[in-house]
DNA sequence: AGTATTTCTGTAATAAAATTACATAAATTA
DNA sequence: TAATTTATGTAATTTTATTACAGAAATACT
C-alpha cells in the first residue's frame, strides 16, 4: 500500500469494508484535512464507533497505527490531489470540473507509477534497442498516441513509423519479418484491426508489444504486455486518462532507450533539436 | 510560517537558535524522514536534550506541538523530495528514471491545476460553443496533441479539423472568416508557421486560442491564451510534459463543452460510442 | 566582582492519546 | 437452531506528549 493514494484506496475499497470501518471511512472522506488533525478519540466519536475500530481501520490500510495513518493521510493531501468524488457531475461548474479532470489524470499516473513492472520496462527497452524496424499502431485516440510515439522515436536513428490506417496495418503485419517490432496501442485491447495485425505479425516471427488494459485480448497475445488500468468512469464524459498514462509510459521507454545508448547519443539528439531553430521566431 | 518549507525554515534560522534547539534542529536535519516517524522521547534522546526542549522547539516553529510538527514536516517532505532530484541522470537505472518521468508529469499537472485561470477556461468554452468552425493547428509533438483534440471534438457535432501541414495552415488562415476559431497549440509559442497563421486568421476576423508557454509570442497574440509553464529541464531527455498538460487542458475544455450542452447531448455521444462496437472483439 | 535579572533547560508530575487484551455481540454457516 | 466465525466495544495498559516548576546558565547591572 502506497501512501500516495491512501485516500483513493479508501474510496476504492469502501464497499468491501465492514460496518464500522465504513463509518470511519466516511468520517475521513468527509473531511480528510480535519482527520489529520484530530485525535483517535475525536475521530471515533465523529464516526460513531469505538477507538479500537479506528485503530483497526488504520492498520487495515497498511499503516502502523493511528498516528502513522494521520501522517500518511496528511502527505497524500499535500500533493493537492483529492480523489474523493472526482467524477464530473452534470451540474459541475468550471471550478468543480477542472480540478476533477486534473485529479483523475494525476491519480492514474500515481497509481501506474507504483504498479508498473520495471523489469518489463527494461525488456521492452531491449526490444526497442535490438529491433530491425519498429511500427506503432493505434486507432482513434490511440492513433494520436502512436503519432506521438513516432515523433519521439524517429529521433533515435531508428526505422520507425506509425500507422492509423487499417489497410496499411494489414499489409505491414502480413509482410512482417523476424526482428520487426510491432508496438500496438489500444486502450480496450479488443480492436479487431489491431488484434488481427498482432496475430499476423507474430505468425511471421515478429515481436509484439501491447500497451493496453490488463487482461485484455491484446495483453494476452502480446509478447510484452504493458498493462495500464485506469480508474473507472473517467471515460464517461470523454476524459480518457489512459492515453495520458500511455504517453508517459512511452516517455519512460524513450528515456530508457537514450540512457542505454549512452552520452554520445546526446549529440545526435542535439543535432535534431538544432534543426528546428530556423522554424522558430527568436524570443521577443 | 509556511509548513511547505518547514525544513528550510529550520535551516535558515539555525544560527539564531539556542544550544538545545540547535541540537534538535541538527537531529531533525540529519534525517527528516526518521524524525517524522519517531516519538518525542526518541528524538530528544537522539538530539541529547530533554523532551520539553523538543516540544519547545516545535512550538517555536509555529506548530501546535510535537505531533503537529511531525505532520507538517512529513508534508513538507512530500513536496520537497519530489522537486529535488527529479531530473533523469545519465547513470539512472530503470527503477530510478521511471518514477522520475512520472513525477515530472504529476508535478506539472498539480502545478497547472492550481494555476489555471478558470474564467479563461469558461471563455474558451464559450468560444468553442459559438464557433462556426474550429481548427486545431500544431506541429511536431503538438501535432499529436492537435490530432487528439480533433479526435475529441469531432464527436461534438462540430465542424472541426486538425492540421499539421504548414501549407494547409496558410491556406486556411488566409481564407478565415469571422466566427472561425483557430486553436493554436505550440509549446514554444514561437513556431513561425503557427504565428503567421495566427496573424492571418486574426486579420480576417477569426479568433485565436493559444495553448502555449506564458509570455510567448503566441500567448501575446492570442485572443485567449491558455498559458502552461512546465518545469525546466524536462526536455533534456525528451520527456516533454507540456504536451501532457495540453492534453489534460483539452480534456477540461471538452468536458466544459459537454456540460454546457446539457444532458440531452449525451445521447449524441452515446450514439458515437455505440458505433465502435463492431470494430471490437467481444470481451474474452 | 558580585548580585539581580533574564533566559534556558531539565525533572517530575500530569494529562492526553493510542494500543492491547479480552469479552460480548453480531453475523454467518452448517 | 446451534456452532462457529467475524466484528465491535469496554476497560486496562502502555505509550506519548505536555505542563508546571525549579535549578542552572547566561547576561546585565551595580
Amino acid at each position: 500500500m502506497n501512501y500516495q493514494n491512501l485516500l483513493s484506496s479508501i474510496n476504492v475499497t469502501f464497499e468491501t469494508l465492514n460496518k464500522s470501518e465504513k463509518k470511519v471511512a466516511s468520517a475521513i472522506l468527509a473531511d480528510p484535512e480535519a482527520a489529520t488533525g484530530s485525535s483517535i478519540a475525536n475521530l471515533a466519536k465523529k464516526a460513531g464507533v469505538s477507538e479500537p475500530s479506528v485503530n483497526r481501520f488504520c492498520k487495515r490500510f497498511g499503516t502502523a497505527g493511528f498516528p502513522d495513518f494521520k501522517l500518511k493521510l496528511a502527505q497524500c493531501l499535500v500533493s493537492g490531489v483529492k480523489f474523493v468524488n472526482s467524477n464530473v457531475q452534470l451540474n459541475d461548474n468550471v471550478s468543480k470540473y477542472t480540478p476533477k479532470i486534473f485529479d483523475n489524470a494525476i491519480h492514474d499516473l500515481v497509481a501506474i507509477k507504483n504498479q508498473i513492472d520495471l523489469s518489463l520496462v527494461e525488456k521492452v527497452v531491449d526490444q526497442l534497442l535490438s529491433a530491425r524496424r519498429i511500427f506503432f499502431f493505434g486507432l482513434g485516440t490511440s492513433g494520436a498516441v502512436a503519432r506521438d510515439a513516432e515523433n519521439k522515436f524517429f529521433r533515435f536513428d531508428l526505422p520507425v513509423s506509425f500507422h492509423v490506417d487499417v489497410l496499411t496495418m494489414r499489409m505491414l503485419s502480413a509482410a512482417a519479418k523476424p526482428g520487426d517490432l510491432f508496438f500496438m496501442i489500444s486502450h480496450t485491447g479488443r480492436t479487431k484491426a489491431i488484434i488481427d495485425a498482432a496475430d499476423d505479425a507474430q505468425a511471421n516471427g515478429a515481436k509484439v508489444v501491447g500497451l493496453t488494459t490488463p487482461g485484455s485480448m491484446l495483453a494476452k497475445k502480446s509478447d510484452f504486455a504493458l498493462e495500464v488500468s485506469v480508474s473507472e468512469n473517467t471515460e464517461e464524459y470523454m476524459a480518457m486518462t489512459s492515453r495520458i498514462v500511455h504517453l508517459v509510459i512511452l516517455d519512460v521507454l524513450a528515456t530508457g532507450f537514450i540512457l542505454r545508448k549512452g552520452p554520445d547519443f546526446l549529440n545526435h539528439m542535439e543535432k535534431i533539436n538544432r534543426s528546428l531553430k530556423p522554424t522558430r521566431y527568436k524570443n521577443n
